[in-house]
RNA sequence: GGAGGAGUGGCAGAGUGGUCGAUUGCACCUGUCUUGAAAACAGGAGUCUGGGCAACCGGACCGUGAGUUCGAAUCUCACCUCCUCCGCCA
């Protein structure tokens, strides 16, 4: 959501991001909307302003200027009901057009439709040549009975999955490794719900135009991250300081539908509709220049620790048709998968200013004492069991089994390989 | 799932139809006093929003949303949350 002083004043930056962003969204229906509801507005103050000096006057009124009184006031009673009807039709209209306004793209967001648009910053770490054929993580991990998918779907249904014996064991290790490794560099580690209320989703941007994509059971939903729950942490709070961000490292289970996406990586453990995943989640100070700093910040964070695992990946910064409404800039960190010959999401960086907060509601005393809306940015850290299939088959050997990244080992009980052997 | 009770400003806690945005206490800020502080005394402070360059003026906010009324913190209904007891349960 933003200020609807700045979408008044600035109808040409809003049509120029929803141009950018590839939305049909219309300002004009919106400040048109918004002209009525002050009218109407106006005149509901004035009425409620007659009521209120006619009520202390009734108090100090005889009987019979009293009845007076009271008779001419219930025509004001039915003008302001009226009135109020109007206004409650035209807001209805208003907040929805509210909630549909994008938020601006950063400068440096390039053009584009799709992700085919999203344009590379860097690559790190070597394509390694093997001297087999690479494998897939489905059939490494099948034969190396690390995962059920018969099972899973007669289970779970579509997309349903078993992790069993060292996936199992990798998939906590690197929950554990990551928490670890976040909470060293300052962030609070915190498990958070998943099952959450409409309006947490309202407040993170993920509806209401995001429904299609959720479980749902009446008001309750089962989230799509962590940061949903995380944001709401927070909500409807004035936090006493912010000179230093509020950081998370999250870890939660995802659930979603993948509306639009069954045709997608319809086997195996890329796509599925039930995961778990290490967020990072941070509120700070309504400055451009801190939300851009830590944004690069939980960027390298996310990309060092692949470093670490020995991934190579590529970074894109997607392009105005691959943001979603909220965002100000985003970041994909993509992963190397052998099997497929091209780099897979793995992470997702992005910030939004105050567009969350002020949804959320979340504000904040600056030095000067004023109320502002925080900031607020996310990014992933690790998300199972997408990051077990790129480590697995990228560590994968010539006879099937899988060495453990090195970081990982402690973690693994020291065990270095998984997996079976099943071919020379 | 059943039965009761409760939700008021930063906190505690009054208020049960009309100068109540709300008594009071604590905490907070500003004065007076003091070398300074404490104490005492006096005063001031909330959020959102409309108009105005501004001083200022108007509206809203007592868990949320509807309703009754000329008028609602106060009455009615629904919902949310918390507490107590019973039942069930990983």
């Amino acid at each position: 959501m933003l200020d609807i002083k700045f979408i008044r004043e600035q109808t040409d930056l809003i049509r120029a991001a929803a141009s950018k962003k590839h939305l049909s969204f219309n300002v004009d229906d919106l400040v048109a909307c918004d002209e009525k509801r002050l009218a109407i507005l106006r005149a509901v103050e004035d009425l409620r302003a007659k009521q209120n000096a006619a009520s202390e006057e009734v108090q100090k009124a005889d009987a019979a200027a009293r009845a007076l009184l009271i008779e001419s006031m219930k025509q004001v009673k039915d003008e302001l009901k009226k009135k109020e009807e109007e206004l409650e039709t035209v807001m209805k209209e208003w907040r929805a057009l509210m909630l549909a306004v994008p938020n601006i793209p950063d400068m440096t967001v390039p053009e584009g439709s799709s992700d085919a648009d999203n344009v590379e910053t860097h690559a790190w770490g070597e394509i390694k040549e093997y001297a087999f054929t690479p494998l897939d993580h489905i059939e490494l991990m099948e034969k190396g009975d690390m995962v059920d998918f018969e099972r899973g779907t007669k289970t779970s249904g579509f997309r349903g999955y078993f992790l069993k014996n060292d996936a199992a064991m990798l998939e906590m290790a690197i929950w554990q490794y990551v928490m670890q490794r976040w909470q060293a560099k300052g962030f609070t580690p915190m498990l958070v719900p998943s099952l959450v209320r409409r309006e947490t989703l309202l407040g993170s941007g993920y509806l209401p135009q995001g429904e299609d994509d959720l479980y749902k059971d009446g008001n309750d939903y089962f989230a799509g991250t962590g940061e949903v729950a995380t944001m709401y942490y927070h909500a409807d709070e004035v936090l006493d300081d912010l000179s230093q961000p509020k950081k998370f490292i999250v870890w939660s289970p995802c659930f979603r539908k993948e509306a639009g996406s069954h045709g997608k990586d319809v086997k195996g453990l890329v796509r599925v509709h039930e995961f778990y995943k290490c967020e990072q989640v941070i509120l700070c100070e309504a400055s451009h220049e801190t939300s851009v700093s830590l944004h690069e910040e939980i960027r390298r964070h996310a990309e060092e620790m692949l470093e670490e695992l020995g991934i190579p990946y590529h970074t894109v910064i997607n392009c105005g048709g691959d943001l979603g409404l909220g965002q100000v800039k985003k970041y994909d960190i993509e992963a190397w998968m052998p099997s497929q010959g091209k780099y897979r999401e793995t992470h997702s960086a992005s910030y939004f200013h105050d567009f969350q907060t002020r949804r959320l509601n979340i504000r904040y005393k600056d030095t000067e004492g004023k109320l502002r809306y925080a900031h607020s940015l996310n990014n992933t850290a690790a998300a199972t069991p997408r990051l077990v299939t790129v480590i697995i088959e990228n560590y994968q050997q010539a006879d099937g089994t899988v060495k453990v990244p090195d970081v990982l080992v402690p973690f693994m009980n020291g065990k270095t390989v998984i997996g079976k052997a099943f071919r020379s």
